[in-house]
RNA sequence: GGGCGCGUAGCUCAGUGGGAGAGCACUACGUUGACAUCGUAGGGGUCGCAAGUUCAAUCCUUGCCGCGCCCA
């Protein structure tokens, strides 16, 4: 006999190791079968599992215990990334709180030993997070960015892609965080809107002369009066920038300066004349019209500097200070700060710069406005665009294949409108920033000699013998993680090797991830996988929600709403929490969790748990002679056929990535059909005397249980195991059910059980509402009679007669010719039934509630009848639809008619 | 400024061109051992607002209002 519920903290290790050591995380050794296959998006291997793994990876549970079942060779690769900067930030952390010396005392290979250490101590925590939700993932074939495989793949990759032309070196403008003293990728920039200032300063024109600028305007925008300006006023956000500016743009079209252009200003405290020109990018509407131009030190700046020729001035270094030496004599400007400021700070050298202009009664206003500012995700800090030389892959070349293969349907997006964002970003795109100034990470495969020549080899060996034996050294930058993580679905498989797995499970079958990683990681394993691979990795990519709060907010540490899936597991189970993210997950909305609805799927698992109960309790055993296709009985006809319903309904939702319509089918069915309807069916049956039919429906509710612990499977993994288990019977499983079969179709819907179930469910929840209406006491059992039937409904009665009268506590049921005098009367079916209730209810009462229905039912008669004779409708409406209108009306008129006679009985 | 999405019961959310559903919460009543982590019954909604298309709009189109996210 089962204990009364079930309890998660015990039995979940317990089933999960059993799971492991079957090896039914590994894909079956059968080269027939057909393959399903995801790569794991990997988590970074400093994290800890958030609500947003719960729910990335229960779905792909769902997904791989759902194939698994249907028989295919099922893997699920799992593996951590090692996420570059988050990674050397931890551990850099670590030293400074253990009091030790920095990373760059230390050395790089000390540290890079401190790293691996950390690593092997503490990296696999995550992994064994994803094993308390129940991940069956194949952990014999767990993966790592930097293990000697994937690095290997990493250097063939760029080795390759320089060759063909697609990485190059060059010294562009760059985000620099001047925290980590690195370059980041656009991406990893956040934007922010700041309370910022809006500077006005003067520009004296170099040759001293002036210019008339008009100062007032008419109601027309004609200028009515003019001043003598010797200067052009510019506005900047940041004025720690000026002594780098290399030109001065104004409008080509802008009248007010027309005159100016091709002239010179003398550039403040730099003492140097930079040119006036005339360049588009300047918006005569903003400000004064004309703005300054710093090419090594802001974006659009740069690209007006090459249109226009202008040079690039660098003022900072790389803590973004200003420079006191030169390290780069092609760019750097050390000769146009002042000794005095060399060294400060970008923030301070702001203070000196306007403090000095308004000295110089050059500073023409100050006015409070919102800036767009930049800032590193993982420092924080105001990110400087910085002008360094960088590897950079030329992602546009690679991104035509991944946009057609999205445009051609070789790849598909659900929801489908994730595409736009793709492809907004795909066409858009620049060239991708790969090289990093860390020390954790994949290091470049390019060596130098002393003439600073490049060579790119996969080994230091290979450089020194292109290099014709030169010494060589090696260049000192680490790639961009997601250069390795964009290999993922194929170096996790062991290429560059042609290994057996690559070919079976390449490409894989589907990518599940959230969309705030499409540009960093999908974009780039699309452009990737095509290049070397010539196949798309996936052909289905499944875009799933974020989770926030039960109000709507975004969880984060800061503002303490942060739900721990692990203490939601602690608390209520993992398939509790697994089946909420599942029920939830519909496609478009984002997800809040709230531990109510957690709660409620508990309880759901403790129904499933009780009706197992009941079943063991009355003997309901598999019975390996049983044929669903030979019942008799109309209950068990009817109920194989909505468990075969419900079976596709969850098919169904799975293959269109609909997990929370699988969910619900599941749900309904068991709860509401098979708990509800069906186990109180089989109560008298149980109880009654046809032996027959009892064996019969005991079989049947065995098969439908496990029919029902299959569908539940791939959404609560763990009381189901352990329910087949205890259901087993004397003859024992084949299987564990993580591996057994998903219920196949035999065409077992019934149209005649079915109508004839829906008949007798109504018949008694009629009769329940009568008796709450009428406040009949529990213990009341009246007679049921329904009156003026024919032949077949005396069978139906006949034959249902013991769960009519438990389900609706009668005493009887009958044929009758006419109702009793003081009957309460309902009709169903076009039936009337009367329960003689003398002197129990008040007849008053239910005059009233006849009327009631009466009028109800006229409400609807009018407004059929008002749909039907509009000639409109019955033209244009589609025969079927105008039908069944017409049926509705008859089975309306025909109630009303039974109901006005039960009134009139009653006088 | 561009893009995506949302507004349906008190709350959290499904859903469909043919008079709207679930869970939670709420109210009343609970009887024969599966289950009180439960059962039975009930109340509760102008489907954001307006116009259009249609025989028919909560659903399609447009505009507006409110909210969220991404990109510039």
């Amino acid at each position: 006999m089962l204990e009364k519920t079930f309890e998660p903290n015990a039995a979940e290790p317990r089933l999960y190791a059993q799971w492991e050591d079957a090896g039914t995380f590994q894909p079956k050794d059968d080269p027939q079968a057909e393959t399903y296959s995801i790569v794991i998006p990997p988590p970074n291997v400093t994290g800890s599992l958030h609500i947003g793994h719960a729910l990335n990876n229960t779905l792909q549970d769902v997904l791989i215990r759902y194939h698994r079942m249907l028989g295919k060779a099922v893997l699920w690769q799992p593996g951590t990334d090692h996420a570059g900067i988050a990674t050397q930030m931890v551990v850099e952390r670590q030293l400074a709180a253990e009091g030790n010396i920095s990373r760059r005392d230390m050395g790089r290979e000390a540290f890079i030993k401190r790293v691996w250490e950390w690593k092997e101590e503490s990296g696999g925590t995550i992994l064994n997070q994803l094993r308390r939700l129940g991940a069956s993932c194949d952990w014999s074939r767990e993966r790592f960015t930097m293990d000697e495989g994937l690095s290997k793949a990493v250097l063939k990759v760029f080795v390759e892609l320089y060759e063909q032309g697609l990485i190059y070196r060059d010294k562009r403008l760059v985000n620099w965080d001047p925290h980590f003293q690195t370059a980041i990728s656009d991406l990893e920039v956040e934007n922010r809107e700041v309370d910022g200032h809006f500077w006005r300063f003067r520009y004296p024109l170099a040759d001293g002369s002036t210019y008339k600028f008009p100062i007032a305007f008419d109601e027309d925008g004609q200028a009515t009066e003019w001043e003598e300006r010797d200067y052009i006023v510019v506005a900047t956000t940041r004025p720690e920038t000026v002594l780098g500016d290399t030109g001065v743009a104004v409008h080509p079209e802008d009248e007010r300066y027309a005159g100016l252009v091709g002239k010179t200003i003398r550039l403040p405290i730099a003492d140097v004349e930079i040119p006036i020109v005339a360049d588009e990018h300047a918006d005569p509407e903003q400000g004064s019209g004309a703005v300054k131009i710093t090419p090594a030190h802001d974006f659009n700046d740069f690209m007006v500097g090459e249109r226009q020729g202008l040079p690039m001035v660098n003022l900072f270094d790389r803590e973004a200070r200003l420079i006191s030496e030169i390290t780069d004599e092609k760019v750097d400007g050390l000769d146009r700060i002042p000794a005095e400021w060399r060294g400060l700070d970008r923030f301070e050298a702001r203070e000196k710069l306007v403090a000095r202009m308004d000295e110089l009664g050059l500073l023409d206003g100050i006015e409070d406005r919102k800036v767009q500012q930049p800032f590193g995700d993982r420092s924080g800090v105001v990110v400087e665009p910085f002008l360094t030389d960088q590897w950079f892959v030329k992602a546009d070349v690679l991104a035509r294949d991944a946009i057609a293969a999205v445009e051609d349907g070789r790849t598909d997006f659900h929801p489908k409108n994730w595409e736009k964002t793709y492809f907004e970003w795909m066409r858009n795109i620049q060239p991708w920033c790969i090289s990093r100034q860390l020390w954790w990470g994949h290091r470049i495969p390019a060596w130098y000699d002393e003439d600073g020549n490049v060579f790119v080899a996969e080994s230091e060996a290979e450089a020194v013998a292109k290099a014709g034996g030169r010494a060589l050294t090696q260049d000192e930058d680490v790639l961009d993680t997601w250069f390795s993580s964009a290999l993922w679905p194929f170096s996790t498989l062991g290429w560059p090797e042609e290994t057996d797995e690559l070919k079976r499970f390449y490409p894989t079958s589907v990518l599940v991830t959230a969309f705030d990683i499409i540009f960093f990681w999908v974009a780039r394993m699309m452009m990737q996988g095509l290049h070397f691979m010539k196949e798309v990795p996936f052909p289905d990519i499944y875009i799933h929600a974020l989770v926030r709060d039960e109000h709507g907010a975004k969880m984060s540490k800061s503002k303490g709403n942060v739900i721990d899936p692990l203490e939601l597991v602690d608390e209520f189970g993992a398939d509790a929490v697994r089946f909420t993210l599942a029920a939830l997950a519909a496609q478009g909305r984002d997800i809040r969790m709230s531990k109510d609805r957690v709660e409620g799927y508990r309880n759901f698992g403790t129904k499933l748990w009780n009706a197992a109960r009941f079943c063991l309790m009355n003997d309901c055993l598999p019975d390996p002679e049983f044929d669903p296709k030979s019942v008799k009985q109309t209950v068990n006809q009817w109920l194989l056929g909505e468990a075969e319903a419900a079976t596709s309904a969850v098919a169904q939702g799975l293959e269109t990535y609909r997990f929370n319509e699988a969910a619900s089918a599941a749900y309904r069915f068991v709860w509401n059909v098979f708990c509800d309807w069906h186990l109180e069916f089989a109560k008298p049956l149980f109880n009654g005397e046809d032996e027959a039919a009892k064996a019969e429906t005991r079989a049947t509710t065995a098969y439908v249980l496990e029919v029902a612990l299959k569908l539940l499977h791939p959404f609560m993994p763990f009381i189901t195991e352990e329910l087949w288990a205890k259901t087993a019977g004397p003859e024992g499983r084949d299987s564990l059910l993580i591996v057994a079969d998903w219920p196949q179709p035999q065409g077992l819907a019934n149209a005649a059980a079915q109508d004839e179930m829906n008949w007798l469910v109504s018949l008694i929840t009629e009769i329940r509402k009568l008796r709450s209406e009428m406040n009949i006491p529990a213990k009341a059992r009246p007679a049921g009679l329904a009156i003026s039937g024919d032949a077949a409904l005396a069978e139906r009665l006949k034959r249902h007669s013991a769960l009519i009268c438990q389900l609706a506590r009668l005493d009887s049921i009958a044929l009758a010719d006419t109702a009793p005098e003081g009957s309460a009367q309902i009709v169903v079916s076009e039936t009337t039934y009367a329960l003689p209730l003398e002197g129990v209810i008040d007849f008053d009462a239910e005059r009233t509630r006849l009327d009631k229905e009466i009028e109800k039912t006229a409400g609807e008669i009018s407004r059929l009848e008002k749909k039907l004779s509009n000639e409109r409708f019955v033209a244009n409406a589609p025969a079927d639809v105008v039908a069944a209108e017409r049926a509705k009306m008859a089975d309306y008129a025909a109630q009303k008619d039974a109901l006005e006679a039960a009134r009139a009985r009653l006088g």
